[in-house]
DNA sequence: CTGAAAGCGCTAACAT
DNA sequence: ATGTTAGCGCTTTCAG
């Protein structure tokens, strides 16, 4: 229980207490033969360094924070791994947190993690975040991710006009002739996937593109309400291919006509468009376009590396202005960024749209969410 | 940048600065007045606690840390979620890293976590975990999970020979009259499992049992190998059940089996015995016997509240020994306690067993794995 | 409630 | 190459 400390080993190995610290921190200053008897001395004791006094003293870390919104989303693991991959490669440490939908423990956890002298630090906001002014200009890097944002800051997020983009090419590559686009563009994202679809469209006018643009909340509800409708048409006036605005809304669709006897692939095909895992599950699995995770993570790390870099000269050493005159409002010396990195989402073409019968569909869900 | 510290709130806020500590660490102590300036002043400075200052001066930390070997498996995110929730109902922050495969990062965070004073540290150790003995004394209460062992400590694992009971009441259920075990006992859990499978078999002596212990490695060729052998046999002779002692041998088995033109499960049902999420992606999904991430996550965090309550009055409160008098082999004063928390594994039924063929399968996975 | 002061264990100068 | 020392920011006394 007594805790070993540094003072201890330095003690037992007959060196001063720098050199152990030395031993640690610059051990190319050490000569092998010392470096090697206090590195015994420390395995004998079983010395663990101390990492708040370490910080404490110190000041750097070498290691990130990342709060997650929750740990059961393919999705947020792929960031996760990406992160972690990147961070390791830089020599930095990855610590997650799970805030798990709530967005107090979101805001705990973030200011854990600023607070505990982290490098950096990542989140994957909840819905709807509502940035605390302040967090813009923490004094600790920061990186967003997952979402589009027009305040200052960094930003990576999956390219949702290039979903919509990407959806609407296969649809083509399918041999659509009648598009329907489904759901409510409520928010940013939403906008943005109609509009990547219209830019593909736009190449091809022999293409009917209809939007039906029904339901507040983007349920599957709504999304079998739509397909109920969209069954009732008379087969000439009845689309060939459905895109769902979101994954929900699309595996509504697919219940609705196939609750109607319509078949999906075979007279309609759908896909939905934000790879959410739950398209596996219906009795068609769903064509989506997935957010690439793990190069958000990724990217997300090397833009808090980037502030790091750039930020270096901020040399904060020992400048004792008087007491007086430090007006905490210097702060705002940080010039008010606004980037935003966009990554390429990707297809993950299951039954819900093939041209032939597949049966591996399931492998690829694996691969891409696991 | 320029940090805001404790200080500055103080001076901004007009009190001294113990008056601002004990606004943090206990608001009780103050005028609600006196509280409601200083939050005030805190929120407008963005003031941030230096959390390793305060963990050096405080000594305890309300958090855990939790080493797991991979984020992509939905045995480790169960682990993550049952401790995560348990933690946060007595207080505690839950920090999770990613090992990532790798046993040099697995004890590099083990480290990192012990060092920065957490109040206890978990870890699903990779496979064959070689036990630093100096681990089992460590200063942080430790458990380990997923993992029986008979050295001093604290685990909680997934109850192997439940796994084997279970799967062979299945098999009994199902009306075999013929198992057939695959695989290699070749490390305890194993061993555990056919137990168990002999202990619910020997209530019938009227099933006929087999064991089939061939290759080393118990991969997926293993499996194909003896699902070969297997289809080879005389109808009569060929089981009814055939049971892996791992999901991967039990799909390597399957596919034999169907690649010669048997049915799964028409003519023979397989079942694996682990929980291996790759049990989804085959030709025909796999019945498996999962354990119960979750409860073992929670499991995990109260035997470490245990620890830290029972530990309590181990008050080492500036006892200022005489420095030569400090012998660091006190620590042996911990009782070598072994304390070991077995959870009871659940079945996951699909379609390689099932009497009739069902649709939901992939429903249960989710449900299981999401 | 204030003010002052003693550390917590370590790092990084600065000497030697 | 090694020893010495001044903090890092905070929590806790303890006496007003």
């Amino acid at each position: 229980m007594a805790k070993v400390k540094i003072s201890d080993v330095a003690r037992e190995a007959g060196v001063s207490l720098g050199t152990v610290s030395n031993a640690l921190n610059h051990p190319e200053k050490l000569r092998p033969e010392t470096l090697k008897l206090i590195n015994e001395t420390i395995n004998r004791l079983g010395y663990l360094p101390n990492q708040s006094a370490r910080q404490l003293a110190g000041g750097a870390t070498k290691s990130f924070g990342l709060v997650l919104p929750r740990l059961d989303h393919g999705f947020s693991l792929q960031i996760a791994s990406g992160a972690h991959n990147e961070a390791r490669k830089h020599g930095y440490d990855l610590l997650i947190a799970n805030a798990d939908n709530d967005d107090i423990l979101e805001d705990h956890y973030l200011r854990y993690f600023m607070g505990t002298q982290m490098s950096g630090v990542m989140v994957q906001p909840m819905a709807f975040p509502d940035w605390h002014p302040a967090m813009t200009k923490m004094p600790v890097p920061i990186v967003h991710l997952d979402i589009h944002c027009s305040e200052p800051g960094y930003y990576v997020a999956a390219d949702n006009e290039a979903q919509g983009r990407i959806i609407a090419e296969l649809a083509i590559a399918r041999g659509a002739h009648h598009i329907v686009v489904v759901g409510r563009a409520a928010f940013m994202q939403l906008t943005l996937r109609v509009l990547g679809i219209h830019k593909a469209l736009a190449l091809h006018p022999d293409i009917k593109i209809e939007v039906i643009d029904a339901g507040e909340w983007n349920t599957a509800a709504d999304g079998y309400g739509i397909g109920n409708q969209i069954a009732e048409r008379p087969a000439d006036e009845r689309p060939d291919f459905v895109v769902g605005l979101t994954d929900v809304l699309a595996s509504g669709v697919v219940s609705a006509l196939v609750d109607k006897g319509i078949s999906v692939p075979g007279q309609v095909r759908v896909a939905g468009c934000d790879g959410n895992p739950l398209a596996w599950s219906g009795s068609v699995p769903l064509t989506t376009v997935a957010p690439p995770g793990y190069e958000i993570g990724r990217k997300g790390i090397q833009l808090l590396m980037e502030q790091i870099e750039n930020k270096a000269p901020t040399k904060t050493k020992h400048i004792h202005v008087s007491s007086a005159a430090r007006t905490v409002t210097a702060v705002t010396a940080i010039e008010d960024i606004n980037r935003q990195e966009l990554v390429r989402p990707f297809l993950l073409e299951r039954a819900s749209t093939q041209a032939s019968s597949q049966t591996d569909a399931t492998a690829i869900n694996l691969g891409a969410y696991l």
